[in-house]
DNA sequence: CATGAATGAGCGTTCATTCAT
DNA sequence: GATGAATGAACGCTCATTCAT
C-alpha cells in the first residue's frame, strides 16, 4: 500500500476532528478506534503515534475545549468589574457552549461517569469556573452591588443551571438559543437579587 | 424436617444491593458482573435469572430510585398549591437526593454519557420533574403569585442547579447539607422573584 | 452455539496437552493462542479461565516437567550413595529427557532466551540439579572414591553436556538413544576419573 | 568548504554496536527497533538501509561473532596436531567466549529457541565446531593418543559443557574465569582418558 | 544516505452471556 | 432457583516495515 499523505502536518488535526465527531456522537465507550480511523482517513498507527492511547485522545479533546472556554471568558471579562463582570462571564460560558455543540457535549455529557482518570476532568472544569464566579460575586457583594449570598452554593448552582439547559439544547435543540439567552441569564442574575436595567448591553 | 429454601426475593435484593454499591462506586462500564457476584454472595446464573442482562440490572436501580423520588414528591405536594407547592417539590427533590447518596450518584453521574438505551433514562427523569415543576410554576404565574417567566427554561435550569450542587456534595461532602438547604432553595425561588417570608418553614 | 462438553473435568488437561504440543513445535513467540484453542477443542475463554495468561500457561508446562524430573531423580537415588548415586542421577536425567521429548524441548530450548519471567526458569532448574550433583560429588570425593575436582564447574559442565546432546537428539533424532546412553554417561564419569567396572549395572 | 559527510561504515557500525548492546540485554523479541535507533543515534530508515530487516540485523551479529570464533580457533591450531590441537581448539573457544561476553550471550542464549531461520544458526555454529573437534579427536584416536570413543557424542557433549559453564558465567559472573579455565579444560580432556602432563602450558 | 511520520496486519486479553448440572 | 465452567465476538494496542522528503 502506498502512503497517501495529502497534508502531512495535519494528521494530528484530522484525528482530533474525527475523534471529536465520533466521541460526541457515540460517547467514549461506544466509540471504536476503527471508527476514528476511517473517519480521519488515517491509520491506527497514526493515532498511536500522536496520542498514547484512546483515553488521552479523548482527554486531549476535553482539555482543548476547556482551554478555549477559559480563554474566551478571560478575554470577555478583561475590562469589566462587579456584577457586569459576573454577567459577562456567565454570558460567555453560555455563548461558547452554544457555539461549540460537539465539544460541549463531550465535556458536559461524554466525560461524565467515566472512570477515575476522567471523572475529575469535568468536575475540575466546573469547579474552576465556579470558583472564578464565586470570587467575582464576592467582590460584587463587598462592593454592595448585591446582598450577601452563599457564593459557593450560588456559583455551583449557576454552573449546573447552565449545564443542564445547554445539555438539553445539545440533545433536543430546544429551546432555541435566543430563548435560552433571554431566559437563562436574567434568571441567574435575579437569583442573587440583581435586576438588569432594561436596554443594557 | 424442612429444607432450607432461599427466599427468592432475598436473592434479588442481595443482587440489587450489591449492584447499587458497585455501580455507584465504579460506574457502569468499570463494574464487572463478577464483582457484583462476589459482593452479593450469589452467582452469575442468579443474576441472569433475576435480570435479563447487565443493562437492565443497572436500569432497575435507576428506576427504583426514580420511583422513590416520584413518590416522595407526590406525597409532599399533595395538599399544597401555588408557589408553596413549587417550593415543596424542590425541597423534596433536594432532600431525597441528600438522603440517598448512592442512588443519587447512579442517577446523576453514572447514568450520564451511556449509550442510547440509558441516556434517555436520565433525561427522562429530569424532563419529568422539570415538566412537573414547569406546570406548577405556570399555575403560580396564572395565579399572579409571580411575574411571567419562561417556565421551560426555568424548570430545567432549576433541575441543573440542584443536580450540580448535589453531585458536588456526593463527591466532596461539601457544602454541608444545611448550608445547601439554606442557600439553594431561596436562590431558586428568588430567581423567579419569589421572596420567602421570614419565619416561614 | 451449544457448549460441547465431552469431559468437563478435563478441559484444563486438554489445554495443557495442546499447549505442550504447539509450544514444543513452534516455540513461545510463534505460538498463537488460537492454535492452542483449536488443537484443544476448547475456547479462548477457557484458557483464560484456567490460566491467567499465555506466559503462565507456558510456565505451567515447564514447572510440570521440572517437577517430574525432580521426582524421578529423587526416587532413583533414594537408596544409593557415593558415585553410584551420582551415576543414577545423571542416568535418570538423561532417561527422563529422552522419554519426554516435547517437554524436554520446551525446557531446554523454548524456555531459553525469553524475557525475565522465563529466563530464570531454565537456569533455576539447571542450577538445582547441578547443585544436587555437586553435593553428591563432594561426598564421593570426601569418601575417597574419586580425586578432588571443582565440583561447581564439573556439575554445570555435566548438565551442559547432557543438555546439548539431548537437544541435538530432540532436533535431529541423532545419535540414537542407545548410543547416547552408551557414550555419554561413561564420558562424564571418566571426566572425574571414575571408571565403571565392566558388567556393572 | 567541505561538507560534513558521515562515514557510511560508521553508521553501520553504530547500528551494530547498539544492536549488540540491546539484543544481548533484552533478547531478540524484547528488543524494539526503536531502542536500537535511539541507542545508535541513527534512524529507522538507516537501519533499513543497512540491513534488510530485524532478523538479518540480529543474524549479522551472530555471524560476525561466529566468524571471529572461527578465525581465532583456526589461528590457534595452525601449527598443532593430535590432542594438542584438540586442547588448543577447546581452550580458544572458551577464551573467546570469555573475552566477548555480549556476543557470547547472543549466540548462546538469545539465539536459542527462535524460529526456523535462527535456530539453524546456533545449531549450525555448534555443529561446525563439534565436527571440527570430532575430526581432530578421530585423528588422535587413529594416532593412538587416546582410546577410541564416540567422537560425535563426545564433541557435542564438550560443546554443551563449555556453553553451559560460559552461560552461567555470563549471567552470574561465577565461577571466576581462572577457575573455569583451570577446571573445565582438564575435565574435558580427562573425559577421553587424556591426562595433561604437569607443567605443560 | 538519512530521516521519521505513517501504515495495518496481527495478537493477547476481556467480559457479558449461556446452559448443563 | 442456583451454580460456575465454558464460550467467542470484540477491541485496544504493538511494532516491524515503508517511502516521500
Amino acid at each position: 500500500m502506498t502512503h497517501f499523505r495529502p497534508d502531512p502536518e495535519n494528521t494530528r488535526s484530522r484525528i482530533l476532528d474525527a475523534a471529536l465527531d465520533v466521541f460526541s456522537r457515540k460517547g467514549y465507550h461506544d466509540t471504536r478506534l476503527d471508527e476514528i480511523v476511517s473517519e480521519s482517513t488515517t491509520s491506527k498507527g497514526s493515532i498511536y503515534f500522536h496520542f498514547p492511547n484512546k483515553e488521552q485522545l479523548f482527554l486531549a479533546l476535553v482539555d482543548q475545549f476547556a482551554d478555549l472556554l477559559e480563554r474566551r471568558v478571560t478575554e470577555a471579562i478583561a475590562r469589566a468589574s462587579g456584577m457586569a463582570r459576573v454577567r459577562l462571564a456567565l454570558e460567555t460560558v453560555i455563548a461558547t457552549f452554544s457555539k461549540y455543540r460537539r465539544p460541549a457535549k463531550i465535556l458536559l455529557v461524554q466525560a461524565v461517569g467515566l472512570g477515575a482518570p476522567f471523572e475529575n476532568k469535568r468536575n475540575a472544569v466546573t469547579d474552576h469556573f465556579a470558583q472564578m464566579i464565586a470570587c467575582y460575586l464576592q467582590e460584587a457583594i463587598d462592593a454592595g452591588e448585591i446582598a450577601p449570598v452563599d457564593v459557593e452554593v450560588v456559583s455551583h448552582a449557576w454552573m449546573g443551571a447552565i449545564y443542564n439547559v445547554i445539555v438539553r439544547w445539545v440533545y433536543t435543540g430546544e429551546p432555541e438559543l435566543p430563548r435560552i439567552m433571554a431566559g437563562l441569564l436574567p434568571l441567574l442574575l435575579r437569583s442573587v437579587g440583581y435586576e438588569e436595567k432594561i436596554g443594557e448591553q
